[in-house]
DNA sequence: GACAATGTTACAGT
DNA sequence: CACTGTAACATTGT
């Protein structure tokens, strides 16, 4: 999920589905990718969903966030009480569930009280529950039947979620080290990319542009699928040093990026690992890509064979007839 | 079994 | 300091 697209998929599906709710109680079937206490978000209402780069942030009624990013392969989806697993969805929980919020709903708004009774009080420290995976925190299976909830699962388990003053969310090291992004018009205010700053930062740099391109203190936002097919459009070698494009390079991949983005993001992401939306359900960019992925196949443009080479570590994709 | 997979981070080296 | 390569995180699929 990994990407800008993606994650803004996701943070819409929050802002639709999941923003309102109250925190019920936090269920934590694992406790490595979690961190801060989970009694600061319990009770609290879910009031909005914003996105910094690949970022997510859950912001709740209290002054306390969720700082959320889910790497490789998180998921977060969301379950109403009565629409539990459908066909085509992912079924929650499942293997790889390792967080869930329980979530107030209607015709069950009803708190269960011995959440309350059995919390410790502000400032007291919060039962080592990292101890034991298999305590339940609040709800009992009957609590649950009746309860929407967002699930986060995560098969490799890179992902993280904090547990944050909402303040202070720009000083964690992943946000506080976001360049300006990418942005599709509608998004929320992390500082925005602009062509002319698009070309001061290639200027500076003498580095291959696909890895500038990924790199998130330079510019946020790009991951590998489309950094790859951003230079497929624009018609540039991803070995580049980014100092050696033409300005007309420079507009030309600026607009290329801006251009598979929305797409991306039309397409409900890229679904190549384990990409769902907040219902659970696929993206269709991986059917769209210019390139990601093709190696072997035919340019599109001019039916040269597609290579692959390893590009800062990471796999890449590229007609050697056309990207100059 | 080897290798690669939408990401980030830490570290060693140039 | 800037940049590069590599390993690591944990698991699945080819």
């Amino acid at each position: 999920m990994p990407e800008l697209p993606e994650v803004e998929t996701v943070r819409r599906g929050l802002e639709k589905y999941v923003v309102g709710h109250v925190i019920e109680c936090v269920e934590l079937r694992t406790t490595k990718q979690f961190t801060g206490n989970p009694k600061d978000i319990e009770g609290a209402t879910i009031i909005a969903a914003r996105r910094f780069g690949k970022g997510l942030v859950i912001d709740l009624s209290n002054n306390f966030s969720l700082a959320i990013h889910i790497k490789l392969t998180g998921q977060l989806i969301y379950r109403d009480a009565n629409i539990r697993n459908q066909k085509g969805r992912v079924e929650v929980p499942n293997t790889y569930t390792h967080v869930i919020f329980w979530l107030d709903d209607l015709g069950h708004s009803e708190r269960v009280r011995h959440i309350e009774k059995d919390s410790p009080r502000m400032g007291e420290e919060y039962p080592s529950i990292s101890k034991d995976p298999s305590i339940t925190l609040c709800f009992t299976q009957d609590d649950k039947r009746g309860h929407s909830a967002l699930f986060y699962n995560d098969i490799r388990q890179f992902g993280w979620i904090k547990v944050v003053p909402t303040d202070t969310i720009g000083e964690l090291p992943f946000f506080k080290g976001l360049g300006p992004e990418f942005s599709l018009g509608q998004d929320s205010g992390h500082t925005r990319m602009t062509e002319k700053l698009f070309g001061e930062i290639l200027s500076k740099s003498k580095t291959a542009i696909k890895p500038l391109l990924m790199d998130q203190a330079k510019m946020a936002g790009v991951g590998n699928i489309y950094a790859n097919d951003s230079l497929y459009v624009a018609r540039i070698d991803p070995k580049r040093p980014a100092n050696s494009l033409s300005d007309a390079e420079v507009k030309a991949l600026y607009n290329a990026v801006l251009q598979v983005l929305k797409k991306g993001l039309e397409e409900g992401g890229a679904s190549e690992l384990t990409f769902v939306n907040i219902l659970g359900e696929l993206g269709n960019y991986q059917n769209h890509s210019q390139i990601y992925g093709k190696n072997g196949e035919k340019c599109k443009r001019d039916q040269t064979i597609i290579q692959k080479i390893t590009l800062g570590g990471r796999g890449t994709y590229f007609c050697p007839n056309c990207q100059k």
